[in-house]
DNA sequence: CATTTTAAT
DNA sequence: CTGCATTAAAATG
């Protein structure tokens, strides 16, 4: 295509290309990985997303992203260049001894497999319109969920902007989303598979992994054969093609199934040579948590594969940090989990919503946005049945920049009422912050839950998980035992067991414990309106480590009311707050002094403070206020 | 050092 | 040029 320009151009053009492609390789999307791509001509379609983006507001904002993580990496480089002077032995053999320390523990003993059904949406799409099979077609508006095999050759891929797509495949046909469709054909596919493992958990919508040790052995069956039969089984019943990959851990699953997509599956044999020749020259940017931006750090210091790993190893902790660190050892040893569980039995840490609108400025729409959102969040709460001792908002400026700001409102949250009026103070602060800030999307999520399950329902009561899993707080317990069969059937494998009519006792006393919290953090509400006339919020006597969690599982809890800390034994910590009580009730703080009768309050979120207002986002000589530029 | 915010997946 | 959730690192006071 520059063959056409005159040549002065494409000088220009070749300047671009310099200055540009790690943007432009950045514009490639998030799922460079995925197949359907093999035979594209990447520079081509590179091109092509380039020059159909440049200019928008989205570019602009990539283009910033990029230029601070080309710093971020000179950076890195710095770091490598000082630390390549030093004597890092000592780094060397802390490596070495992670490395040693993990190989010990590496389990080879589990069948792992991880299925994906193949441009999933896509193909149930083509279940209903069999004619759509022979034409490029994606599915999603403005961003394609997915697209079909066809519309790949072309360089379509899931998570690109629509109008992108249509440049690289005019004849792109754009279907709206049915969700309720592909949910209900996931459901088929989970039907199937649950006869394999059926503790499988879903990874989403169309990914899952199964444990199929207890299957093949059981049907004395190989683990290829288990799995060629359960593909066949899913493309018969259900008409959906799946790929799968087995090997002796998720990590590994997860990249062998991407192996031989579409409708295909890979083995990788649990064998610790086979392994570490696999990942020796496995691009880093195939393993799961490496994406984009961990791929070109790693690159910029030498390390374009897992094998690569090790030679840099003494490097790695300091440059990338340590959870980085041990994660990497893991990839390079080709280690990951073995065990497999439920989705469900996994604790939720958040709910929230958000969503994307025209821009919009006008402080009037946005609290009348705000409170829509409020609306949609107090929905989800309900129907998780979660309270959110913390509000966060989420706001994208129409120049794509980000922002978030969190409050701990006195009592935990989940009325629309209370979520749009503790966050309004948000928004106000916001807009204060940033004059005349124009927004593309607005969100609430609530974090630190506390559950409104009540233990009342046989359908948890009776039963707690055994494992050490998230679930040790009461509320948490699933609440969809009616599918898994296999939940009620395996007590006697050990995986469940009967609480103890004194366990059962304790947990009664735990839910009367939080519901007494919840009323003090009421009642301090009380205090606080009357003492700051209903204008500020003064934050909750919480537990240090959360009212809801297990006090087993920690050391020891503050006292809500001295904020002492206390053991955890549950009588003792029970005779402590009655005495607590009895010498200092609440009412006496409010009716006697106005104080609250924490005597260590817990630090006020800055959000909702006043000294709070001159904070960085305030600050003139603040660069990011000068980067954001408001019509 | 604890908490908040950002950034990445 | 989505939406939801989780996690880690960086920034902040």
């Amino acid at each position: 295509m520059t063959g056409e320009r005159p040549a002065d151009e494409n000088v220009v053009a070749a300047l671009e290309v310099d200055l540009h492609d790690t943007l432009k390789y950045s514009l490639l999307g998030p799922s460079l990985t995925k197949s359907g791509q093999d035979n594209v001509d990447q520079t081509k379609v590179s091109e092509i997303i380039y020059n159909a983006s440049k200019g928008s507001k989205f570019f602009n904002h990539e283009e910033y992203r990029d230029k601070n993580l080309t710093q971020k990496i000179e950076r890195i480089l710095g770091k490598k260049k000082q630390l390549e002077k030093l004597d890092l032995a000592s780094d060397r053999r802390k490596a070495d001894d992670c490395i040693a320390e993990l190989e010990l523990a590496r389990d080879l003993s589990q069948t792992l497999v991880h299925i994906d059904c193949d441009a999933f949406y896509a193909a149930v799409e083509e279940l209903d319109r069999p004619e759509l099979k022979d034409v490029p077609f994606s599915v999603g508006k403005g961003v394609l969920t997915t697209c079909n095999y066809h519309a790949r050759k072309f360089g379509c891929r899931s998570g690109m902007a629509g109008f992108v797509a249509k440049k690289l495949c005019p004849q792109l046909i754009q279907l709206p989303l049915n969700f309720d469709k592909y949910t209900s054909k996931a459901q088929e596919v989970r039907e199937i598979i649950v006869e394999y493992d059926p503790r499988f958990e879903s990874a989403s919508i169309d990914e899952a992994y199964l444990n199929i040790t207890g299957y093949c052995e059981k049907h004395d069956i190989s683990a290829e054969d288990a799995v060629q039969q359960l593909r066949r089984e899913v493309h018969e019943k259900t008409k959906i093609t799946i790929s799968a990959g087995i090997a002796a851990n998720a990590k590994l699953a997860k990249i062998c199934s991407n192996q031989n997509k579409p409708n295909g599956q890979f083995l990788l044999p649990s064998d610790r040579n086979a392994i570490m020749a696999f990942m020796s020259d496995l691009p880093t940017r195939k393993v799961n948590g490496i994406g984009r931006v961990f791929e070109r750090e790693l690159d910029a210091v030498g390390v374009k594969t897992c094998g690569d790993i090790y030679a840099y190893r003494q490097y790695l902790s300091k440059l990338f940090g340590e959870k980085s660190f041990f994660f990497l050892m893991q990839c390079y040893l080709g280690l990951g989990r073995t065990n497999v569980q439920p989705a469900e039995e996994y604790e939720r840490k958040s709910v929230g919503t958000e969503s994307t609108f025209r821009d919009m400025n006008d402080p009037v729409e946005l609290r009348d946005k705000l409170r829509a959102t409020a609306e949609e969040l107090e929905k989800d709460m309900l129907r998780t049945k979660f309270k959110g001792r913390t509000l966060v908002l989420k706001i994208k400026l129409h120049t794509y920049e980000v922002l978030t700001r969190q409050i701990i409102p006195p009592k935990a949250v989940y009325l629309k009422e209370d979520l749009y009026n503790f966050a309004v103070p948000m928004l106000a602060k916001l807009e204060q912050d940033f004059p005349g800030m124009r927004l593309r999307l607005m969100g609430l999520r609530c974090t630190h839950l506390v559950s409104m399950k009540k233990p009342d329902t046989m359908s948890f009561f009776g039963f707690k998980r055994k494992a050490t899993g998230p679930l040790d707080t009461g509320g948490s317990v699933p609440s969809s035992p009616q599918k898994r069969k296999a939940d009620a059937l395996s007590t006697d494998e050990g995986q469940w067991e009967q609480w103890p009519d004194e366990l059962l006792f304790e947990e009664a006393e735990r839910q009367e414990r939080e519901d007494e919290l919840q009323e003090l953090e009421t009642l301090s509400q009380e205090i606080d309106k009357r003492r700051h006339h209903g204008k500020e919020v003064v934050p909750n006597p919480t537990p240090k480590k959360g009212a809801a969690e297990d006090p087993t599982e920690d050391e020891w809890w503050d006292c809500p009311i001295c904020m002492r800390p206390q053991a955890t034994d549950e009588k003792a910590f029970n005779g402590h707050i009655d005495l607590c009580l009895s010498r200092q009730t609440i009412k006496d703080a409010v009716q006697e002094t106005g104080e609250t009768p924490t005597t260590k309050p817990l630090k006020r979120p800055s959000t909702a403070s006043e000294k709070g207002k001159n904070n960085r986002s305030g600050a003139g000589g603040d660069p990011k206020q000068k980067r954001l530029c408001f019509g």
